[in-house]
DNA sequence: GACATTATATCCAAGGCGGATATAATCCCC
DNA sequence: GGGGATTATATCCGCCTTGGATATAATGTC
């Protein structure tokens, strides 16, 4: 499953893949950034480890949902080990069915009485 | 990690986990139940194989999350085979919590432009 | 009474994860 | 400019969760 397909193949999501996605919607990072980005969104209640990181990036890789590239944000002042990533479209659209299928599961809570109201 | 302890010990919970527990929020239902309660309640999208419910009830009665009741729900016609469970309120309380961590991923992903609007 | 369905339980292999370890480039400060 | 902390990527190990297969037995149906 190099990189096409239905996207619902690919769900439900690992959580550090649905993580990664989203810290690249913004911006190019490079793996170090990622795992800060992560931490710093979630108020430190999640920090992806070094070889979950790596991995997973091996395989959106692989699936096609973002891929490296050689431009440098800030050319000049560059770090010649990073290794930039870049949402790909499919990533984006990965990433949304995910976050949909979140939302449904909050929904079912929801109806059976789990969570008090909307947050 | 018997049936003690801040809940946030317990989270992420499981998937299988939470849709169990989900599925106990209004009734007591014995496993072969839960299976179909969650396959229906997601429309067939979430369909937990035997294996992983049966495990999944071990470690919930294991947590305190669960118990296994001695009541049928209709006494007189009956299956001795059927193990019947209910949530307890700890167990209400994880899948309280659960939920609204998953609440903050989709809004994580909505803050980064991942999520066209609320659902 | 035979056969499908219901129901619980266990085993296996695959995949994802955290933590440890390795290696190297960069930064900082004295 | 030399040395140590930090940044950065990569791989390995063991644990946990999962789906699917298998086993066994009670119940329902015709």
């Amino acid at each position: 499953m190099p990189d096409s397909g239905p996207i619902d193949t690919l769900l439900p999501l690992a959580p550090a893949a649905f993580h990664i996605l989203v810290a690249l919607a913004d911006d190019d990072r490079h793996g170090y950034a990622i795992i800060q980005e992560v931490a710093a969104r979630t108020g430190g209640d999640v920090t992806l480890s070094a070889g979950t990181l790596y991995r997973s990036i091996q395989r959106l890789l692989e699936q096609g949902l973002i891929l490296e590239t050689r431009e440098r944000p800030v050319p000049k002042l560059d770090d010649q080990r990073r290794r930039y990533y870049r949402i790909t479209p499919r990533g984006r659209a990965a990433a949304r069915a995910e976050a949909r299928r979140l939302q449904q599961l909050v929904q079912i809570a929801r109806a059976h009485g789990i969570v008090p109201a909307r947050a």
